[in-house]
DNA sequence: CGAGATTAACTTGTGCACGAGGTACTTGTG
DNA sequence: CACAAGTACCTCGTGCACAAGTTAATCTCG
């Protein structure tokens, strides 16, 4: 009920969808929750949520240029080039232009992000857990959430 | 299957779940999906993703506290404070200190802030169209994220 | 009433996230 | 080979998002 209502314009009053009835709202809620519960999990081991990020792509693909790594986590160089020198400065990963094609960078784990990242392997069942939801559900919400991210990203799939 | 990995630690290989299938990295390229989707429609009238929440929740509650909206959006002052600060500036909301408590500022549409809430009613069915997923299907996003962000929040429904 | 606790808001600092603009290297074409 | 186009990356500016510390008003209760 807005409150700044006025007679006049009963026309078509509450055709509103309520706050949290939006969809994007439940979203950008719950992301905000995982990241805050991920919080202090990762606060122990040094990193923030896309630092996390970008150690498992690394352990996971292997040595990564900057644009791989963009498109596996849909980043761009404005978010990932100071992400990377922060981890590069922490030891983690290493940064290398290629020999053979100066433009491109290579970035890597050293051995301390491998370790790390070995380490952080308790917490996606920590969290699983915390969640509070079955298994069934997590693959049902994965499930409908890739469909709708490729419907934004890629166009309907026409 | 990570390249740095060498023979010796073959001890409990690939017991690591792929970055795609982290609920939190579906949940997290979701969310950014949308907002991005949300930019050019928001660009056209001036507001960010967050300025577009704070309006529609003065339109729906009325004048608010910064710590009412804090609660409804679960945004902190050093989020909402300059937020508020820059939507003033534009002329959308008024803040006004409280009589009966001088410690309270109180938020408030302006006219025009209460004009630009309703010409966004057209980005909801937009987004929804955009987003391509049955009425069933969002409702079932909805109520899964709603307990995943409950659980989280306010500790497991023990 | 008055000292201490509480509360509401603000400020500062760090780190994403993204757009726009710039640089250096490589490729394609005459 | 030269030069235009394209590519990979970097930088800068704006705006969240959050933690920690500060200020000022209000409440508590002795």
């Amino acid at each position: 009920m807005p409150s700044t209502h006025t007679v006049e314009d009963e026309t078509q009053e509450e055709t509103f969808t309520r706050l949290d009835d939006f969809l994007c709202f439940v979203l950008y809620s719950a992301h905000r929750a995982v990241t805050n519960a991920y919080r202090p999990l990762l606060d122990e081991i040094g990193l923030t949520y896309p630092q996390y990020l970008v150690l498992v792509a690394l352990y996971e693909n292997g040595p990564s240029s900057v644009k791989g790594l963009g498109a596996k986590l849909h980043l761009d160089y404005g978010t990932l080039t100071p992400l990377l020198k922060r981890l590069e400065t922490n030891g983690l990963v290493q940064r290398r232009r290629r020999a053979d094609d100066e433009r491109s960078v290579q970035v890597s784990l050293t051995e301390e992000g491998t370790a790390l990242r070995r380490r952080a392997r308790t917490l996606i069942p920590a969290m699983g857990a915390a969640m509070g939801l079955t298994t069934q559900e997590e693959d049902q919400i994965k499930m409908l959430l890739r469909r709708l991210t490729g419907n934004l990203t890629e166009g309907p799939g026409a």
